[in-house]
Parts: C-alpha cells; sequence; structure tokens
RNA sequence: GGCCAGGUAGCUCAGUCGGUAGAGCGUUCGCCUGAAAAGUGAAAGGUCACCGGUUCGAUCCCGGUCCUGGCCA
C-alpha cells in the first residue's frame, strides 16, 4: 500500500489509466541560474523511467533554444540529458530573435505533444515571465515590424520623453505604470495601442491555462548561489567561452537581438572589440550573473504556487509528489 | 631610522579655496505582456583613521600618534 511498496509495474498501470481516462500531470522545475534545475529534471525523468512511466523534458530557458550557443549557456550535453529526450533546445539561429509569445505556442505545443503520447513533460527553466506564460492564462498582444521599426526610429531620434508624452495623451493610465526614461516599454505600449486601441501595463493574475501542474523550486541559499555562480563562469572559460563566441560571430551574433545579449556572450563581445580585458569581462559575467540570479529569485518568490525544496533531494521529493498526484490513496 | 604619498560608504575612489560629504560597483526593496540571461525605479549605508590646537564653525588648516604603500639608508 506504501508508494515504496508499489512495483514499477504498478505505477505504469496507473500512469496508463490515467492517459486514457485524462491527463497526465505536468512537472515544472523552477530555480535560479546555477541552482542544478537542468540535472533535477533530468533525474527526475530517470526515476519516473525505472517507475515505468516515460517522461521528456520541455526546455524553457530563453537561452538554450540557440544553437551554438552551447558552452556559456551550460546547455546540457547528450550525455547529461542520460538520454532523455529534450524538446526546443537548438531551435534558432543566433541571429533569430527569441519572443516569449513565439516560446508559449511551442511550449505548449510540446506539452501537449507528451501528453498525447502518455509521455509526462518536465518543464524546466528560469525564467518566471516564460514560465508563467506557458503555464498561465497569458495572452500576448500582436506585433507589427513595421510599426515596431518606426517607433524604435522615433526612440532613437527624440528620445524616450518625448514619445512618453504622446503615449500619456493617447492612454494616460498607460502612461502612468510606465517610467518616462523607459523607452522600451513605451515603444511597446505605443504599438500595442496602434495595433489594438489599447494597452493595460499591469500583469495579469496568476490562473494555469493548463490542467494538473505541479511546480517545484530549487531552493539555495544566498552565500552558496554565489559561490557555485563563481565556479560555473570560471569552468566555462576552461572550457573555451571566448572561443565559442569568436567563432559564433561570423554566424552573425553580433546581429542577434536577444543572442548578444545573453549573459557572458554580451560581455565576451565587449571584450573581443576591445573595450576592456578578457578578466574584467569573466568578472563582468560573474557580477551579472549574481545579479540576474537575484532577479530570478524575486520573481520565483513571488509565485506562492511553488512548492520550494533543497536542491540534493529535488529529484526524489519530485518523484513521491508524482506518485502520490498518480495515487491519492 | 629618514624622505614621500596616502588613510572619506561593504569595495574602488572623487570632493570640500573651512559651513558636518558624493560617484561607480555591491547590498536591499520594487516595476515588468511578441528583446525577460533583456529593460527599469527607489532606498539603506559614512562621529571623512585617532588625539589635541587655531576658528563662531574643522573631514579640509596646524601639531602629534597610529596604520598602509613606495623610495633612501
Amino acid at each position: 500500500m506504501g508508494h515504496d511498496g508499489r512495483r514499477a509495474s504498478g505505477w505504469a498501470a496507473l500512469r496508463h489509466e490515467r492517459h486514457n481516462g485524462g491527463v497526465l500531470p505536468v512537472l515544472v522545475v523552477n530555480g535560479v541560474t546555477a541552482s542544478g534545475k537542468t540535472a533535477a529534471a533530468v533525474e527526475v525523468a530517470q526515476h519516473l523511467g525505472a517507475d515505468g512511466v516515460p517522461a521528456e523534458v520541455v526546455n524553457a530557458d530563453s537561452m538554450l533554444v540557440y544553437r551554438g550557443m552551447d558552452i556559456g549557456t551550460a546547455k546540457p550535453t547528450l550525455a547529461e540529458r542520460g538520454g532523455v529526450p529534450h524538446h526546443l533546445i537548438d531551435i534558432l539561429e543566433v541571429t533569430q530573435t527569441a519572443s516569449v509569445a513565439a516560446f508559449q505556442r511551442l511550449a505548449r505545443a510540446a506539452i501537449a505533444d507528451c501528453r498525447n503520447r502518455g509521455v509526462v513533460p518536465i518543464v524546466a527553466g528560469g525564467s518566471a515571465l516564460y514560465m508563467r506564460a506557458i503555464l498561465d492564462e497569458f495572452e500576448f498582444p500582436g506585433t507589427d515590424p513595421a510599426v515596431r521599426g518606426r517607433l524604435e526610429a522615433d526612440l532613437a531620434e527624440l528620445g524616450p520623453a518625448v514619445l512618453h508624452a504622446r503615449l500619456a495623451e493617447l492612454a494616460p493610465q498607460a502612461a502612468a505604470g510606465i517610467l518616462p526614461g523607459n523607452g522600451r516599454r513605451i515603444v511597446r505600449a505605443l504599438e500595442v495601442i496602434e495595433l489594438t486601441g489599447s494597452f493595460s501595463p499591469v500583469l495579469p493574475q496568476a490562473v494555469y491555462a493548463i490542467e494538473d501542474v505541479l511546480q517545484f523550486g530549487l531552493e539555495l541559499d544566498r552565500t552558496t548561489m554565489d559561490a557555485r555562480i563563481e565556479q560555473r563562469v570560471d569552468r566555462m572559460w576552461q572550457q573555451g567561452f571566448v572561443d565559442e563566441v569568436r567563432g559564433l560571430i561570423p554566424c552573425g551574433l553580433r546581429r542577434g537581438k536577444t543572442a548578444s545579449r545573453a549573459l557572458g556572450y554580451r560581455q565576451i563581445l565587449e571584450y573581443l572589440d576591445g573595450s576592456c580585458t578578457e578578466d574584467e569581462a569573466r568578472q563582468a559575467t560573474v557580477s551579472g550573473t549574481r545579479r540576474f540570479a537575484r532577479k530570478q529569485r524575486g520573481w520565483f518568490r513571488r509565485d506562492p504556487r511553488i512548492t520550494w525544496l533543497p536542491a540534493g533531494e529535488a529529484a526524489e521529493r519530485i518523484r513521491d509528489a508524482f506518485r502520490l498526484a498518480l495515487d491519492p490513496s
């Protein structure tokens, strides 16, 4: 009757029932950068596999999508993926611009595809906005390159204050929610107003758009986190991070709007431009990554639906939670 | 031991021709809708090394003490 006593064939049978009768749960592994969430996701998949329940990983990380960006994104190698299929890795060239809305569609499709095949999707990622866009009711107003381009040209020419004033005339409440110096958000607000007639600068409530989501987070104290980040950046340098970046320049890395701004890549590009030393680039990567991790932590902390687990035992605990979801008795 | 430079925010430093001080980074707390590893706002932090003198008033000028770095012996 205890969960440990149930043999793998028992779990497999329950999973089969669940697949035919409804939907399989989605497991979500959140965590700041360098917390070990990628490895934990693979471990969970292997635990479930041992129970006779097939599972696959759906990447929800905005930078693992780029082909060729391997070292600096800590992309799991084939060996590290341990035979577990991964979705949404290496799907874009560095010149292509990633977008939340496109990722939302792809990730939801990947999750649905796993469930249709009777496979448990394990979503792993570090960007809370991406995760919310995937899991929650979250609709993005459209975009238009021509409109966007024109507004961006205006921004460059006139400055954010002028555009903010324009926004204040069209939509006072939207303008009130955006600071006058934040050009990027002002441009987007003006674009959405031009396309749809209105814009709300407020994030929607967190309501799942997908059934049976179990969200977990890897807990890590800040001292450990900072130390791991520094070690990881050092390791990336030893593995040839600078050469990886150099090799991506002919592929158009500098033109990539999102790829060229990835942590480490941006700093190494600056070093290769001669605007700083290699050591300064490495240190800037460490401090930038730390700042990023603090931001991630802030986002995740605000989502009460996440169950936090100590990093060391997360995989087992997630497996147990999954078993309980299959067999509540 | 002598000479020189310096001791100002957690760190690196700026500054005050004498009216109790700033920047960058860091820290903390926020915001975020087709670029989120991005973009952005704010706050907290300092008996200006110590003791004395001059002065209405000293972080600043003067004397001494301690400490750090460099040069000379």
